[in-house]
DNA sequence: CGATTTTTTGAATCATATCAACGTACGTGG
DNA sequence: CCACGTACGTTGATATGATTCAAAAAATCG
């Protein structure tokens, strides 16, 4: 499991580690599975983990005040998934992140991850192209709720991560999409009819 | 114009300044002033400077494929603007930033953030301060727009900034707010009938 | 297999956009 | 300093995208 994320920061830095490094960031993690259902974040509560999936598929999403689910991203294996903002301040959470299918993970903990800062300049440039890429994709999520229709919306999801709508249930890909379900369903049809 | 940005960090960070490092700081700025309409960043270029705000009202936008503005924020006295990803990667930037109102502004490079992160300890502090805010506020926005009909968005806005609604036009808000002006217009009037 | 969840379909309704017209303000050159 | 032109704000009529509620159909799970 190790060598997935191992790769992943490879690839990512465009490095090779080590193994006295490799050997550090394997010690930070630990291996934690969840089962479809259960949660690895609640609403309310600190944000413990920083997740990296081997297996598996994760969602984080808030609740308004009308009681209306807002997904925020899906994470799939290869990806992270944590809410930096409660993670990093210790702050309650908003969000909550639970298991959409069975999963594997590795998680750390902040303190374990800023010791690895100190430890590997390997994993500290991995966490600044990480934060980077996180922030730009943040970004280009709110310019598409800003500028499209749930049609170009979903044509985009298309392009961009046509995995989901393989793998992951409609009315969540309409929440993801800021659609209801049926929304969804009649903009799909629409699409695929032309 | 310096000690409103020395105040500022003070403030933000709870600490006072030694007057070496308030020399150190105050070196790594430059003046600079910019007439209503003149751009301190053009889209498809480098956002170089970051700037922080001691006169004037500055936004930062953006054009989508339709040819719709969609004002990202705005910034007033005592706030600062730049297009973090663009200034931080050096890649060509989505946004134009340009002056609202007259404004002056202390302006400072990269470089020169980086070199003082490294000499104060302050500063440092101060800038992971402000990242973690620029992050949080990124993210409240984000839930608004999905969240909130125009009217729950426009009390929202002000409740948190009142300054906006009596010093940028009409249009601008709107924009902010992700309605047409006519929409705003409508919306206004029947919250002022409440 | 049956029970539950998810997806689809239909009809009515709502929020907001669009287009067009009109009034107002305002800053800029004569 | 006034008058004009442009930009801004309001209002009305109509159109569109998306929601809501209800119910049927399909898929999935245990």
């Amino acid at each position: 499991m190790f060598d997935i994320l191992r790769q992943h920061i490879e690839n990512i830095t465009s490095s090779t580690l080590s193994e006295e490094e490799a050997l550090i960031i394997k010690n930070a993690f630990v291996q934690k599975s969840l089962r479809r259902r259960q949660f690895l974040l609640h609403e309310g509560t600190i944000c413990k983990y920083m997740a990296f999936v081997t297996r598996g598929a994760l969602r984080i999403y808030s609740i308004d005040d009308k009681g209306n689910e807002h997904i925020v991203r899906f994470a799939l294996e290869g990806w992270w998934i944590c809410d930096r903002e409660s993670f990093s301040q210790l702050t309650p959470s908003q969000y909550n992140i639970d298991a959409i299918e069975d999963c594997d993970l590795l998680v750390s903990t902040n303190e374990q991850l800023n010791q690895m800062k100190q430890l590997s300049p390997t994993y500290m440039k991995f966490t600044s192209i990480l934060d980077e890429r996180h922030y730009a994709a943040t970004h280009r999520r709110i310019q598409a709720y800003i500028s499209y229709t749930g049609e170009e919306r979903l044509r985009d999801l298309m392009n961009t991560y046509p995995q989901f709508l393989l793998r992951l249930p409609q009315n969540m890909i309409a929440s993801y999409l800021g659609l209801t379900p049926e929304t969804l369903s009649r903009v799909r049809k629409q699409l695929m009819e032309k």
